[in-house]
DNA sequence: TCAGGCATAGCCCCTACGTGCTATTCACAA
DNA sequence: TTGTGAATAGCACGTAGGGGCTATGCCTGA
């Protein structure tokens, strides 16, 4: 199974791509079949070339490496994509993620933690050291903690009016399944509208999205 | 350092459990200080232990480890908490790194594994195997791509219009960033809103969270 | 006992929003 | 060439939603 393992690797500085390359060379079965030093390139080259893995970088002159992976992974699906990178922001290895990377490696680990790396990721498991295994961690808890925290003084019945209007319900809907009037209903809006500090619905809920904006990622 | 490390054990079966506690003793420096054997005796032994490590089984009888790592989490909160278990579902282990886990390690690895991965914890990382990397991976894609779908024949200006509304700005402000006339603007919300097959902007922004609520957990 | 917060409710007003209808321009495919 | 769809734009109309202002009954804590 270590027939020809055919391998891609994505990385501006020649130096460090001349040394990733002849490690991965030295490794029986592997073989570096592209080399690219931009992700324009790299869309280009790599699906032509179905590699096996593609090894990624992610700060590349012009066009992002986190760019790319969802393009690569539209073309290739089955291929996994390791990004190696510096980069080590919870938000980004977290991107990264989303668009479809199987690991993620930070540099000046060890040659031989990489090595191992590509191994795992060949063999179908995802990469994280702990390094950055922490950081996934660390934005799962802000992201949970981000959530809850959302304690700006409403009371249990703003809450309700909130959540059904939350759901699509207008005020007379929102009356009717509270039992409450209508005029009451917009006292609760005038009022969580007052607490938060905005103007309008779509405003208190991109507030207690927390400018996340409510469907970003499209 | 290896001073005096205390370590918690929270496992029900009593073989595995002994199994374990052996293996860590057997540890230079480590010490099983608590073993508990369900979560309401870890809730009640485990704060006044302080240990400096807590190991954790999901399936206990009565209420499930995971419901103890958030009170844990509590009352010790620099000490990492590693779940070992069974338990392999994407939804368990994104969980259990919410409510606070450091780690999260697959029983069934070899004990030397383990061992590692306690080290690991210790110093300050986070543990994700390979297997349970996959896991994680797996979900963000899917929640990624659980996102994307929605396709629902918009074009390209529309979602640009869309993207600005759901991020509070109204009709006015949508027209002066994209340079277009007010009564464009609405022209296009008209057209989204008949796609989408709704009357209001909220129920725009509700269907395409796809009825999720777009405040679910308050 | 009294102040203050909460839930309730009413009235008036204005405007942002949603909708019905029409029209022009451009690009692309039949 | 013609037609279809997207993006642009206008006008007119009605209403839901947001805001100013006031008021009452209830409960709780000082």
């Amino acid at each position: 199974m270590n027939a020809n393992i055919h391998l891609a690797v994505v990385e501006d500085n020649r130096e460090f791509r001349r040394v990733l390359v002849n490690a991965l060379n030295a490794h029986p079965g592997w073989r570096v079949a592209v080399e690219c030093a931009d992700a324009l390139s790299a869309l280009k080259e790599i699906p032509g070339a179905r590699p096996d893995l593609v090894l990624l970088d992610l700060l590349l002159p012009g066009p992002s490496g986190a760019d790319v992976i969802p393009q690569l992974k539209a073309k290739l699906p089955r291929v996994p994509i390791i990004v190696l990178t510096v980069v080590d922001s919870p938000d980004q290895i977290v991107r990264a993620l989303e668009a479809g990377a199987s690991g993620y490696v930070l540099k000046g680990g060890s040659t031989s933690d990489l090595l191992t790396s590509v191994e795992d990721a060949l063999a179908g498991g995802a990469i994280m050291s702990p390094a950055v295994a922490r950081r996934v961690v660390d934005w799962f808890q802000q992201r949970q903690s981000a959530r809850k925290p959302v304690d700006l003084g409403l009371t249990e019945r703003e809450w309700e009016v909130l959540r059904l209007a939350a759901r699509g319900r207008q005020h007379g809907e929102i009356s009717m399944a509270l039992g409450i009037a209508v005029n009451t209903v917009k006292n609760h809006f005038r009022n969580i509208y007052e607490k938060l500090g905005v103007g309008s619905l779509t405003d208190a809920l991109v507030k207690l999205n927390q400018g996340r904006g409510l469907l970003d990622g499209r």
